[in-house]
DNA sequence: GCCGTTTTCGGCCCGACTGTTTTCAGTCG
């Protein structure tokens, strides 16, 4: 049974309840439920097979039984009915900020609106505002909300992108096997952008027309937009782009770093070859008309007198002019990475057991973890109170004797109040190795009082680091206003770090901040964030934008040993 | 919806903020 696919549902029918105005404590039951078979720890078919479901916390008679339906069909019929209920514009109405079920639902009710679109007309129209319990500035704020999402609308986060990218590169290297010679994926999927509005890819092959009837056709393909002799484009069942071209072999590598870009990139290159007297495009790169052959990216670079520029850096950001006088880094690499902090568990909001979230650390190759549950003010992610702290603590005592190859760290993730305190007394922050100090309240201060807060909070002798800087929630929600470079400012002389959460709605600290950390000497912590086992591999988003932060190993903090992180803790608590 | 039990139904429920109000509902983490 799949226990997450299961949590997901009942979280989903709660929130459907809410939309449909059901009672609130039926509406947290779900909540609660979902929560609860999240971090369950035993097989829960045994629990289905012994009847024994409801001696789970939170699941009743009623609970039992939906469960027990997921159990045997795969489905729960009371979701699907509640589903067909209820408009799919109001759910999206969901993700508009400081618009919640109940207002939603006023709305729908008053003035019969079932879309964001419609939504949209009527906050213009001024009729919102007028409504009972609404004004004006609950109009301005929705439509700034609907602003904010379609400014990203056809834009997916990375992840989501990649995971279609690897499936279609996968049945494509499958189905035109001998016929395509060379593949890659292209665009800014390839640069490791946050955010990616459709899918490159640039493929050789002799035979062009076999591989596009093969694209258009693949599984997943809901549309094919244009499909013509090197180009063909579809749209995906998820709803994003993907494009392919199809070049002689002779000029894939020219098409790739065409295709890769940025725009702003292959501007800056062209110019460049213009001063050696060449021409660059995508078909190739011509000295007086006539090809300058190259087998792959690195000879283009090396005939403009130019080391090899890592994707992840062709930003037109300084990479071309670092690249003529040998001054590329070498960037981290995930093999660079010792072990990972910030690790949730289920002691607060994360579903699985501490001692499951070690054995994975330990199973992905890593030498330690730095465990961070909430702290006790985030009464909302089941923070920590001291006895919940001591029965932690004591477990990976235990945990730490039994193998003394692997070290784990006592960590907390604590809330940064918002006069700039952080959670706990003296006394109990003494006792982790190493304390990350993040914002998860009060997001709407001015951007000198936020930034004073969290400068506050760096100075605070028990922090070592500050969590996910500016709080963005990547196609959601947009980061409170922080002055990051004051904050890199301050950790560099207070002899603090900052962590980029690798989560891929986060990516926060942003790559565009990561070069000025460096320069300032402020180490950047990769780390995942992770509330379950698959959470951990999202490190590779965080190495992705660490990368095109211009990172190398010895910037960041989690490529150190373990010996050396605790001496690098212990020297920030004195 | 769950829980606990004064065994049949009432209580569940953190804290702060915003925007609407003029004492509070809705939202968020």
């Amino acid at each position: 049974m799949d226990k997450d696919r299961l949590a997901e549902l009942l979280e989903d029918i709660g929130t459907l309840l809410e939309l449909k105005g059901e009672n609130p404590f039926k509406v947290r039951a779900y909540h609660n439920a979902a929560r609860a078979i999240g971090q369950y720890q035993g097989p829960l078919e045994k629990a289905v097979k012994e009847g024994a479901l409801s001696d789970i916390p939170g699941i009743g008679k009623g609970l039992s039984e939906r469960i027990e339906e997921f159990s045997g069909t795969g489905h729960i019929k009371y979701y699907d009915e509640l589903k067909s209920a209820i408009p799919p514009g109001m759910i999206e109405m969901l993700s508009i900020e400081g618009l919640g079920p109940r207002k939603i639902r006023a709305i729908h009710e008053k003035l019969g609106i079932d879309t964001v679109r419609e939504l949209e007309e009527a906050c213009r129209k001024n009729k919102i505002a007028s409504l009972d319990g609404f004004g004006n500035k609950t109009q301005e704020n929705i439509l700034k909300g609907i602003q904010y999402l379609s400014s990203n609308q056809n834009k997916f986060l990375i992840s989501d992108a990649l995971r279609e990218a690897l499936r279609i590169l996968g049945l494509l290297k499958k189905k035109c096997k001998g016929n395509i010679k060379r593949i890659e994926i292209a665009g800014s999927l390839r640069r490791k952008k946050e955010l990616i509005g459709d899918i490159d890819f640039v493929a050789s092959a002799p035979d062009p027309k076999k591989v596009m009837d093969v694209f258009a056709s693949l599984e997943g393909v809901k549309d094919v937009i244009a499909k013509g002799s090197t180009k063909t484009s579809v749209k995906l069942d998820g709803g994003i782009n993907a494009d392919i071209r199809i070049v002689s072999d002779r000029e894939f590598p020219y098409a790739l770093h065409h295709f890769t870009g940025s725009k702003e990139h292959n501007t800056a290159m062209r110019a460049l070859a213009k001063t050696k007297s060449m021409k660059m495009n995508e078909y190739g790169l011509f000295r007086k008309g006539r090809n300058v052959p190259c087998r792959n990216e690195k000879d283009i670079f090396d005939a403009l007198g130019l080391s090899f520029i890592p994707p992840e850096l062709r930003e037109d950001r300084g990479e071309i002019e670092a690249a003529s006088r040998g001054g590329i880094p070498r960037l981290v690499e995930e093999k660079d990475i010792k072990g990972v902090l910030h690790v949730h568990t289920s002691y607060s909001d994360g579903s699985a057991s501490l001692e499951k979230m070690v054995a994975e650390t330990k199973k992905r190759g890593y030498s330690y973890v730095g465990i961070c549950d909430h702290s006790e003010s985030a009464y909302y992610a089941g923070g920590l109170d001291e006895s919940k702290l001591r029965k932690q603590w004591a477990e990976i005592d235990a945990l730490n004797a039994e193998d003394r190859s692997f070290r784990i760290f006592k960590g907390i993730e604590v809330d940064i109040f918002p006069d700039g305190k952080i959670d706990y007394d003296e006394r109990v922050l003494e006792k982790f190795d190493f304390v990350i100090a993040s914002i998860h309240t009060k997001f709407k201060m001015t951007k000198e009082d936020m930034t004073e807060r969290i400068i506050k909070a760096v100075k605070n002798p028990y922090t070592t680091m500050i969590g996910h800087l500016t709080g963005r929630l990547l196609l959601t929600r947009e980061g409170y206003e922080v002055d990051i470079e004051r904050i890199i400012e301050v950790c560099a002389s207070e002899g603090k770090t900052i962590e980029l959460n690798s989560h891929p709605q986060r990516l926060d600290l942003d790559w565009r901040f990561c070069k000025l950390a460096k320069e300032r000497g402020v180490p950047i912590s990769v780390n995942p964030d992770a509330h379950n086992a698959e959470g951990l591999d999202d490190i590779t988003y965080g190495i992705g934008a660490a990368r095109k932060g211009w990172l190398e190993k010895k910037d960041i903090l989690n490529t150190r040993t373990a010996g050396e992180l605790k001496k690098f803790f212990d020297k920030i608590k004195k």
